[in-house]
DNA sequence: ATATAATGTTTGAAATAATGAAATAACATT
DNA sequence: AATGTTATTTCATTATTTCAAACATTATAT
């Protein structure tokens, strides 16, 4: 099962001392189950319905396989079939996030300054938690018509360019902030090396000033403001940003104007308690 | 592997007939990917963080087993291991969910007129779909402070006993209505029988005025009113609902005015042309 | 402190479940 | 009708899971 060890990056054992070339897989993982929810992850805005043998694809397996898995996915009643036929994600696999979010009452208590953030920018503000190796939307509020694109919840984006990502990154403390940063160049070592500069800049920036701005770093054509929140009572690391189309920016706007609000505006969150904010190194 | 099949349900092949007592597994779901996945559906809002004895009890497996599969979705992202060493959900499962939000922009054009419902009745307002035996949460507007439960994305609630639960049954057809309504019975012999009336007065209800009305059948202490939307052009059936405590209830309010309006609302989001309703049965 | 009871993890051998090739069936599109 | 898809079934082979036992590691109680 060489493919498979190779497709899912399980760590394994060195091979080089084997009597025999073959490979041991890790016994210590559950490949079935690996192989089920990559069939959930091929999912995507734009693949949205997709076949058997399209699945079986992109995943290196055979059809049968893909269609078991699938059948039992149906069963479980995370993927649906479509009119024609093909699988669909089902809404009941919302229904396994809900325990989730519901345990991030904070969501709601800041709905009113994000709104407020939002119509001050004429923008639209998030909240977003680190997770790996992205952050991860845990609250969009203010999505003005003709936005050009969806930040909804459970989107994704990169942590060594984004406003965002950075001010997460912001709130990592030496040991942590480095292997962080090793687990991000291990993973995308061109990207990130294309960004270090940036990013420590933005961390800089973040501790300094409370808050950092993005030029279009992550999606070409928004410019957003971002600062760090604090980490939750059950670990989670928090932060809240701002964001607009760039053709509507006013040069320097975030850097004088937005930014330092943001910035005022998550202090004051941060009052409230429900963040700890680490003491940041001088 | 008695114990597997009864606890996950699967459908064999009758046993009567063969030569030793030994049961047929049924090979044509994967029962590792099942286990996988109920792990992550023990945990819900009461219980956040949960050890690998404790799933190991509730799921009928041993210690190792649980931690392998622990360990794989940890290895996934999907669980994480909090300061006391127990596992919780971790965010990247709402990642996971993103494909299908984005493939509901309905979600954001109701929105406006979500707001302005809420606000009419000076409660909440919210999206259902529908999802085998239950409806879940799509979208929901308006939390005032000191609500009785935190309706959000992801939540589930009973076709038979709620309003947005009925105003979906209400939109399905003579055969498809039939066999929802076996499984409902089939599921919950004795919850769907105590409902039966109540549920098909609703669907009638919806049926003439369009809307129908719950009296703290779901949530004790929650009165709603509800309305079918009608089916999207990928399949899905959509309800939209209002819902304020019991104790700020005025009598006959939901009868004679939310509803109407509610079911008014629905007429006009219906012409947008996103949802197909069916023709209905006189 | 020490004992006791839980829990979490690692083994290895036995049992089982997953796999993939081949065959079949169902479907669209020529 | 014929071709190229795709989805499903079957079955023998193989690899993965499972469980029990032992160990390590906490908590909790005495």
């Amino acid at each position: 099962m060489t493919k498979n060890k190779e497709r899912t990056g399980l760590k394994e054992h060195d091979d080089a001392g084997l009597p025999r070339s073959e490979a041991v897989t890790d016994l210590s993982v559950s490949s079935t189950l690996i192989r089920g929810i990559e069939v959930l992850q091929c999912f995507s805005s734009t693949d949205q319905a997709l076949g058997n043998a399209e699945i079986a694809r992109r995943l290196g397996l055979n059809r049968p396989t893909v269609s078991r898995l699938c059948k039992t996915l149906v069963h479980l009643g995370y993927l649906r079939r479509d009119a024609k036929g093909a699988f669909r994600l089902a809404p009941k696999l919302l229904a396994l996030n809900y325990p989730m979010l519901s345990a991030m009452p904070w969501r709601y208590d800041l709905l009113r300054t994000m709104g407020e953030l939002a119509d001050m920018c004429d923008g639209n503000c998030s909240l977003g938690v680190l997770s790996g190796d992205s952050f991860v939307h845990v609250q969009t509020v203010g999505i003005p018509p003709g936005w050009p694109h969806i930040p909804d919840i459970g989107q994704t984006g990169p942590l060594y360019r984004s406003a965002l990502g950075w001010a997460l990154l912001s709130m990592l403390q030496g040991e942590e902030l480095e292997s962080k940063i090793a687990d991000l160049r291990a993973l995308h070592p061109d990207e990130y090396e294309a960004s270090a500069e940036k990013t420590s800049a933005a961390i800089t920036q973040c501790r300094r000033d409370g808050f950092c701005v993005s030029y279009g770093d992550w999606r070409p054509n928004l410019v957003a403001a971002a600062s760090p929140l604090g980490r939750t009572e059950d670990g989670l690391d928090v932060a809240i940003a701002c964001a607009l189309p760039r053709y509507r920016t006013v040069a320097g706007y975030f850097e004088t104007d937005m930014g330092p609000r943001l910035a005022d505006a998550a202090e004051s969150i941060r009052m409230s308690g429900v963040f700890v904010f680490p003491k940041l190194p001088k």
